[in-house]
DNA sequence: TTGAAAGCGCTAACAT
DNA sequence: ATGTTAGCGCTTTCAA
């Protein structure tokens, strides 16, 4: 039986390369016995039509299994139901994923679905891909990045609205949402401050990114505002190199740290892989998490932060919400209605887990037995 | 400027709901001054074109921007340039996100462009997908899952060229595409063998899985081969409870068998994941890895295998290659090429990182300084 | 090597 | 509340 299936397949390919005549929605209207107008009213749900009617065109629709051709409905209309979603992912780093999620959840109950297109971080293929979108009509598109970061200034972004996620133009003048970097280190700092740290090590981000900037600008001022004063030799990168071609030297710089009787007794790190390294570092070094160092993290990236024992302590990036808001702020723009906020940035929230405690008293020796 | 853009989208919006009528094949012809089947031959290459002809109509596509309607021609022709790709992500596990990319990779050579939807594992969603492709004029669909798992013996593949990645229909009539699981728990354990390991445990995968069964009869059958007898109470479940709200108990258990004067010297793990729990317990108990115990994971799921110190010996799934193999089975059944092989298994390849070594002499204490 | 005519399935605009 | 007509942009078929 289901052999038969993909026989068919291949008789159909191989005959003509082409499906089965679509049923239409002349055939709905011969069947049901109205004119194919009616049948359209009834699909798209115009109203003013009788009860009665209504009811057998769509016995007929369902006798027959029609289903809409949105190519027709396309050329007719110049609305799409399709929205276009272009993302930069290269290497393995499985980052923001989550935002192209919230997206497609935020679809879910709506008529739209998306056309994806990855360019690998190639302008040539990004070209490509909004040429790809204008053939196919599409109504507006979803521009996400991999990283928070802006958008190069000569970015050209044709007339079809668009949100960028988690990236900005420099001008704002593209809707676009962004995690709240500085605001999210800030009180990551601060959590670590309100448990009694004074002495906080900071394990950077590569620092070309722009998250690297704003979560380190904050650790600088938080440490400021608490009157700390910040240990040139404790703030170390985490990653260094080309942005898609980096490489982790967390766990060296951190092991270096902490490999001292005066050591911090808690670490800042740039995202939860570098936390990842400094766990490693930390209990190469025979150290405990918490009770020797604290740990904080950054993305709430959970293969680790829920992986790892003890469980990451990290301030999460709204990536699903993100993705919501750009949903609804786009198919706004679609709609007409006019934005109050072209820029937002969307707050990152705490999520308390077990790397975090106040620090051992000054004086009291590390335990290290099981 | 930009700003102007913006305003342009709002007012086209608001004015009419729709973009400005596209440059058509005829405004080309037109311009060239040749008929507009002239210029349908140029854009789709069809030869029997004076070079003059072509150049002309080359150049009035260019000074107007036009790029061919997809929909027109697929009304015209029911031969799509989309393919349908469905998912079933669920939660926050990243796993098999490079299929996708394998596939979007695959297809950036050909004129393709991907239509994706994810069904959350939901069956109405699911269904909902089948229809939207239809709606769409879809010529195929890769059906991914996030694991390797048998497609329920009661789904309903529609007449639409489908390919199956990382799962299979029990009956194997779909084409599918598989990860070799029992060929990847057994190079594994080979290699443990091989490198003069006899006391190993396994922290298993949730058994609901069918990858987990794949792998652990691999571990029991190298084993076996090997003539090493198998220590139940080395065997010990790593995640339990129902498939997308399962819950990690590695870290636990791996902790119970390594915390006794008699463990293993090695540790087969169900997955990266796993693996990154028996290590925490591992060095929780002051073991170091590989001195005190080896480690091989499963998966290469690079965050975690390149991130921890040591970096992790693992098996790596061919997600990439199945993504690239997924895409020419699909192109060839749908240019009506018949397939020699329906199902198949691609082999996993062994990563060798830096978990794994020769076992301890016995009789040689562990050694847990600096 | 090129052109003319027809029609894919749908809905806007206008009847009735 | 329902029907008629026309045409979106393209390619197929046939003719020149």
């Amino acid at each position: 039986m289901v052999l038969e299936m993909l026989f068919d397949w291949e008789q159909r390919v191989a005959h003509m390369g082409m499906r089965d005549r679509m049923v239409s929605i002349k055939d709905v209207a011969a069947l049901a016995g109205v004119s194919d107008r009616t049948v359209s009213r009834v699909v798209n749900g115009e109203g003013l039509i009788r009860p009665k009617t209504k009811k057998k065109v769509q016995k007929a629709i369902e006798t027959l299994g029609y289903v809409p051709n949105q190519a027709a409905r396309l050329m007719r209309t110049s609305r799409s139901n399709v929205l276009g979603l272009i993302t930069d992912v290269v290497s393995t780093t499985p980052f923001s994923t989550d935002i192209v999620r919230g997206i497609q959840d935020a679809l879910d109950g709506t008529s739209y679905t998306l056309l994806t297109v990855n360019t690998s971080a190639d302008p040539a293929k990004e070209q490509r891909a909004w040429q790809v979108f204008r053939e196919h009509g599409i109504g507006g598109v979803f521009y996400v990045t991999m990283f928070h970061r802006h958008v190069p200034r000569d970015t050209e972004f044709p007339s079809t609205p668009t949100v960028l996620v988690n990236c900005s133009d420099p001008e704002q003048a593209i809707p676009s949402i962004v995690p709240d970097d500085y605001q999210g280190g800030l009180d990551a700092v601060r959590h670590l401050v309100e448990r009694g740290h004074r002495k906080i090590a900071y394990v950077v981000l590569n620092e070309l990114l722009l998250a690297a900037d704003l979560r380190g600008r904050a650790f600088f001022d938080a440490l400021a505002t608490a009157g700390i004063e910040v240990r040139k030799e404790w703030v170390v990168p985490g990653r260094v190199g080309a942005i898609f071609a980096d490489k982790l030297v967390a766990f060296e710089n951190a092991r270096r740290i902490l490999n001292n009787p005066d050591r911090p007794t808690a670490i800042v790190c740039g995202n939860d892989e570098i936390a990842l390294q400094v766990y490693c570092a930390a209990t190469d070094l025979g150290l405990r998490v918490p009770d020797d160092v604290s740990i904080i993290g950054f993305d709430d990236f959970q293969v680790i932060t829920t992986g790892i024992q003890p469980p990451l302590t990290t301030m999460a990036l709204p990536y699903r919400d993100m993705g919501a808001l750009a949903v609804r702020m786009l198919l706004d723009i679609i709609a007409g209605h006019p934005q109050k906020k072209k820029h937002v940035e969307y707050r990152c929230e705490l999520v308390l887990r077990n790397s975090v405690s106040s620090p051992r008293l000054p004086g009291a020796r590390s335990a290290n037995s099981t």
